[in-house]
DNA sequence: CCGATTTAATAAAACGGTGTAGTATCATCC
DNA sequence: GGATGATACTACACCGTTTTATTAAATCGG
């Protein structure tokens, strides 16, 4: 391996000089310009790279972050995650991406591991399972900059960007007003879960200002966070059982929803001829699937953008340690209507 | 942050020891299990991090490897990121991973940060997509110990494990053959990607044994390898259009049987009641699409972990300044049998 | 021409570990 | 009783950078 001193000897210069030039520190103003690219280039011609863990030892800077998700195999995550490295692939840091996989001890363990290894930052991915108050206080307690993404922590020491699940949910239910059903059925997220709070509150402040009636016999509550498919087709079979009319459906989330159209269908009725259904998330499959679903979607690119530049900001500012207060971002989601959704017997 | 120094101090030895204790060099034999256990009480007591920046600087160990995948979105991936997490979490080493999003140009460049990273090995991902010879050879002649997951890469150099995909679509078809099903339809993969000939292989040795019919009208190919269910969608199209009759069809993979369900529903045919479809790859929508989808079953988290240990094995060897010679492995897959065939006209 | 400033560069001390060589003590053995 | 060897440590150099302090020459204003 070629080191900076190999560098410094073909220049007939100090490795110090050698040094400030490649990165570009203050003094190096002085240095001029001839001496500088005669610098670069023989560092480039003896293919001379510097080795990280020199520079981190002696700068204290890793140029590292972490990154904790919560499943991997969750296409939100992913889409998050492809946000995350788009925005990171421009500047020096490289994350550490580890895998919770739903495990609060995967969590407390990974979190001393990625501290361990000295990251600079922290980047949490939140899905809709509740955060456990005491982990996020093992975060606060260690002054290492931090972002949530994707949901409001309890705290108020820490910085987050999530979706306004309010606001998807009220332009869920007004694009189904608006195409004149009337008798619209609801299955709620588990209770546990806060997005389900802020999506159920979207709906009772469009319901309020529209004056669409709710019936609470057609609202119904998934009771597993974790297998929403299922629940989605077992909440839609009691639902028909019940007996009473209605012409449009609104899922806590997308897997809800094709369990849903799943019971739908399999209790004879077409969608969205019969009854129309609507999700949440637009993950992948809500395009391809059949039929390609009428879904909210979260811009979780942006989230996720948004997210990294605040924890390159933070990160920034903690380098010069100023303070900065938390940041707190909600991000709009978007309508995407597909065929899911129509006129009700149309 | 409290250094090795601090807890030598705090135990009244020398640095030397603290570190031979805690890193169990061979030299530690030579001291007493009360000492031992005092400094690992110190240390802890401390809360004692090693810094390991310091460690990788002298030891010129990263305890890092680089994880290279073509694009984190594809569920694919997903899985076999699952895999490898599972299988380093019991190791010292943590994963840097990167998201090549199909892009030959960010490979280039994302070797080149890993390999600045000192990383002390490579797992690279491939998908479907074709390998650019030229960036292996980049691989080849950087002596560091690598694994390629997922597909044969053309050199003998490298070790690879790959799904046996000949053995895959051998097994669908003699499902379809057993079920009754002698006109069969093909979707075969775009000719650029590799996996399409070992499909195809697998279907000709099974026909070959069967005595099975293969009427190349009803072979049809693929051409871009980025839309495979816009693909599959027409390329039903098309062999619908033919007229001649046919009771099954073979998909290349799932999001092209996705698509060629879809082109069957919308001419008015049911699946599987009047063609039975058959996918590849198993990706998570298949069992909840409508029908649920009989699939070819990679096993992804035994490839990944397959490869896992063989790159480990390799570091290993490499550590020790020994040559190994690159391993190779296919693993076979397995028929899942949803609802997306039957008995022709069951 | 003198002191101050700018320019161009360097020596040496970190950073926090690990590895090597060495020391001191004590038991063992012919 | 001196050589041998095991035991229980330590001193010191080193890994490859960056940083701080320092030097030396050149430039400049008065």
């Amino acid at each position: 391996m070629v080191t900076i001193r190999d560098v410094a000897r073909q220049c007939g210069l100090s490795p110090t000089t050698v040094s400030m030039v490649l990165s570009r520190a203050p003094l190096a103003s002085y240095i001029p310009e001839s001496t500088k690219k005669r610098v670069i280039q023989v560092a480039e011609g003896l293919g001379y790279q510097p080795n990280p863990f020199a520079q981190a030892l002696r700068s204290r800077h890793s140029h590292t972050i972490g990154v904790m998700v919560p499943d991997i195999a969750d296409p939100y995550c992913a889409q998050i995650l492809r946000g995350i490295e788009n925005s990171f692939s421009r500047s020096s840091y490289l994350p550490f991406l580890v895998d919770i996989q739903n495990n609060p001890l995967r969590f407390r363990k990974y979190l001393n591991v990625l501290l361990g290894r000295r990251v600079e930052g922290l980047i949490i991915l939140a899905n809709s399972l509740s955060f456990e108050t005491e982990l996020l206080s093992a975060l606060e307690s260690r002054k290492i900059p931090s972002v949530i993404l994707g949901r409001e922590p309890g705290t108020d020491a820490l910085s987050w960007v999530a979706t306004d699940n309010e606001s998807g949910t009220q332009q869920a239910l007004e694009h189904l007003y608006r195409l004149g059903h009337r008798k619209i059925a609801f299955i709620r997220g588990p209770k546990m879960i806060v997005d389900s709070h802020d999506q159920w509150a979207g709906i009772c402040c469009f319901a309020a200002t529209s004056a669409l009636e709710l019936d609470p016999r057609l609202v119904v509550t998934l009771s597993d966070p974790f297998s929403s498919y299922e629940g989605g087709y077992e909440r839609t079979k009691e639902l028909l059982a019940l007996g009473l009319p209605f012409t449009a459906l609104v899922a806590f989330d997308d897997m809800t929803a094709f369990g849903a159209i799943r019971a739908l269908i399999s209790a004879g009725l077409r969608v969205p001829h019969d009854c129309s259904v609507i999700g949440f998330d637009d993950i992948p499959a809500a395009a391809f699937y059949n039929p390609a679903l009428t879904s909210v979607r979260e811009h979780m690119e942006g989230l996720a953008s948004m997210g990294a530049e605040i924890l390159l900001e933070t990160i920034r500012a903690h380098r010069n340690n100023a303070t900065v207060s938390p940041v707190r971002r909600k991000v709009k989601p978007e309508l995407i209507v597909r065929e899911s959704t129509a006129s009700p017997g149309h």
